[in-house]
DNA sequence: TTGAAAGCGCTAACAC
DNA sequence: GTGTTAGCGCTTTCAA
């Protein structure tokens, strides 16, 4: 038997070019020696890996598992692998990882770790990497991006605290080096003017988006000595380490000031309170996200600074409350 | 210049072989040209591949993403690149990207999916793939073992308990087909035999480690009518999922009933009233893992059976209380 | 110290 | 329909 024509047999694409007896007897022999392709020497002979690679700032960020999860349904049903990696929020692990992943014959890269200056990305645009990013965008977006929409998330928030009379509201604002922190920023102060809300001083920057950064944050504001009924934070993690910073002080939520969260991270449902947060489709964010890779891969090139902004759900629970007269 | 010469220049192993001076100049245009050496090309010819395959049953229980983390650590300060794969808990799907995995020339596997019985890892065994297990291990134990020592960790609640006063302890057990749940309830009779506390009728199994196993062992107990004043549940999302069925049944924690969990996960700490629990150091669990695989990719084969069992260390919450007289 | 050549396992182009 | 051949990019023996 010729091994170019087993090949032939085994191969879903050439098989009409080999008659059904030769077929049959391959798969035979092959399943009877327990033989897989290796997929490495193929990989070489085609320069086409079926690996996908994703990037993650944190896979203990209760964030993340559900996009990777959401990614890796979709590829291993295509066929393809999923390469995790966690750059551990380090710019400089997340350039060699990259380059790691690159030497490796990833065929694409779905990256969730985007800052809004990433070098990264711009190289991988410059080489023409197939690349979609999720949950973060650079400022350029260089690539198809698979987001939710902020400024409807945000808007949602602000409305709700309008609704229980709250005037007084204070945005813990993430990173500005990331688009999640600088759009609900953006959106935060847009929601507060359309809404003839004061804006001045109401935005505070964290260093990250960390519990610690969240209580540091809130710190520092009443040290301040700025006052305000309702906190609206970039995030869950941030919403939680505020609200400690509160509690620390003595200041009750929501009785004294009302809080709102952003992802609905699993057990945010389970605090006590329950903590009032947007609702984000994780999981459908990693798999639209890897569909649209596997689309670029087979050959449907996407727009490339196409965005998809998901639609969030807000979820009213027990850290919001009537503003105190 | 000659590719062979460049290859070794390249090489830190074979560097010696070539004069400084070429070395300088390969490395000069290397860097110039952006060279990355193409380790599909290298993995094929050397058949080593310097990937690891991490199996895990489900990236997003809290469990898991400290465990890949710690691995992931240690793999790629190695100059390693490790492979998730997320089996959605599918015996069908493990076996099916394990053999992907292999098919893709992976060195080695950190297996945390291991059930009592578990054709993959007798196939693994059998082809004498360097593969090390954490978090559950198989009956056979065909390969090196990271766990915790979940007897003393369980004795450590039963413990507790009785010194609350508690009698009648009620058992969540995990799954019979997974070690964790095995052990830990054998440990659980064993404690309470040891000090002479009743366990007819003490264990009950859970389907899975998942609240609404939890929760569904925790109702047909109560249907049976048998009474007790304190569970000791075979991991934290049993014990939340108990914690549950209770309250809305009008049962309080801990005033009528204690509750301890197992692993304390990161928001444990967190829920109202926080959980008593017992800490497990992920982290190192997975460190320790590659480290050793590690070391067994580099030629010290380790022994086969080995179980390393790491401290685990009780945190008395707000779950567990004096047992109503 | 460097050059030459073979070959890792597979596939695709071409010949029969 | 099947056989033949060349070569993906690298490493490594062997010879110079």
């Amino acid at each position: 038997m010729h091994p170019g024509t087993a090949s032939r047999a085994l191969n879903p694409n050439a098989r009409g070019e080999v008659s059904r007896q030769t077929v049959r007897r391959v798969e035979r022999a092959a399943h009877l020696l327990g033989y897989l392709p290796n997929t490495v020497a193929r990989g070489l002979r085609t320069s086409r890996s079926l690996v996908v690679a994703l990037v993650v700032p944190d896979i203990t960020n209760p964030l993340f598992p559900y996009i990777v999860r959401g990614a890796e349904q979709v590829l291993v049903e295509a066929g393809y692998t999923l390469v995790l990696t966690d750059t551990n929020n380090d710019p400089g692990r997340e350039r060699s990882q990259v380059a790691a992943m690159r030497a490796g014959g990833v065929d694409g890269f779905i990256v969730a770790t985007a800052r809004w200056q990433d070098p990264v990305l711009d190289e991988l645009a410059a080489a023409a990497v197939p690349t979609v990013l999720v949950n973060r965008r650079n400022q350029s977006c260089s690539f198809p991006y698979f987001g939710t929409d902020d400024r409807h998330g945000i808007d949602l928030c602000v409305d709700h605290l309008k609704q229980l009379g709250h005037r007084s509201i204070l945005h813990l604002a993430g990173p500005a080096d990331t688009s999640t922190g600088r759009e609900r920023a953006s959106a935060f102060r847009q929601a507060m003017r359309a809404r003839r809300l004061p804006t001045a001083r109401a935005v505070v920057n964290c260093s990250s988006f960390t519990e610690q950064a969240g209580a540091a944050a809130v710190n520092t504001v009443l040290a301040q000595g700025f006052s305000f009924t309702a906190i609206v934070a970039g995030n869950d993690l941030l919403a939680i380490g505020a609200l400690e910073a509160l509690t620390a002080r003595g200041i009750e939520c929501p009785r004294d000031v009302s809080i709102t969260g952003y992802n609905d991270v699993d057990f945010m449902r389970r605090l006590t309170p329950a903590f009032t947060t947007v609702r984000v489709p994780l999981n459908k964010m990693g798999a639209l996200a890897a569909r649209t890779l596997l689309g670029w891969l087979g050959g449907t090139e996407p727009e490339l600074g196409a965005k998809v902004l998901l639609p969030v759900e807000f979820m009213h629970r027990g850290t919001t409350a009537r503003a105190a007269r």
